[in-house]
DNA sequence: ATGTGACTCATAGTCCGTG
DNA sequence: TCACGGACTATGAGTCACA
């Protein structure tokens, strides 16, 4: 499966076991709420500081986001 | 530490174990040559699709070049 | 609460060189 | 063989209005 793919899956499924809206997980992260939306439909190609970003705050290695 | 420099370190070790040249190594990926040499000085802020690219072409998944 | 198109500005990524 | 620079084009970062 496609890299981004991957992202977007394990990105929407974490923020929902933390019950957290896209907008409320977005403000949190620090990201704009539209990126996060686009990043859970696989329409962004993002850089490894969004993957660092995210995986701080989730508490996992970029690795837990990107690897299946 | 930094994302970047993890990916740098892990990334230079492994090119390394191969026996690659930077030079040859950029050619077999299919990256320029110049990128691959600011990627192993951390000077670079690479997308994810960089990093899938390195991790098929070295057999190993995107978190073993992200992750410690 | 989320998806989407459009937009500006910064930077990812390429290609030419040099010591 | 590699670090590093300059110049360039393509695309990511970040935001908004609207459905």
């Amino acid at each position: 499966m496609d890299i981004r793919e991957r992202l977007a899956r394990n990105l929407r499924k974490m923020r929902q076991q933390k019950n957290l809206s896209q907008e409320a997980f977005a403000h949190d992260v620090g990201i704009h709420r539209t990126y996060i939306s686009d990043l859970e439909r696989g329409a962004r190609n993002p850089t490894i500081t969004i993957i660092d970003k995210l995986a701080r705050f989730l508490g996992v290695t970029p690795g837990t986001l990107l690897d299946e």
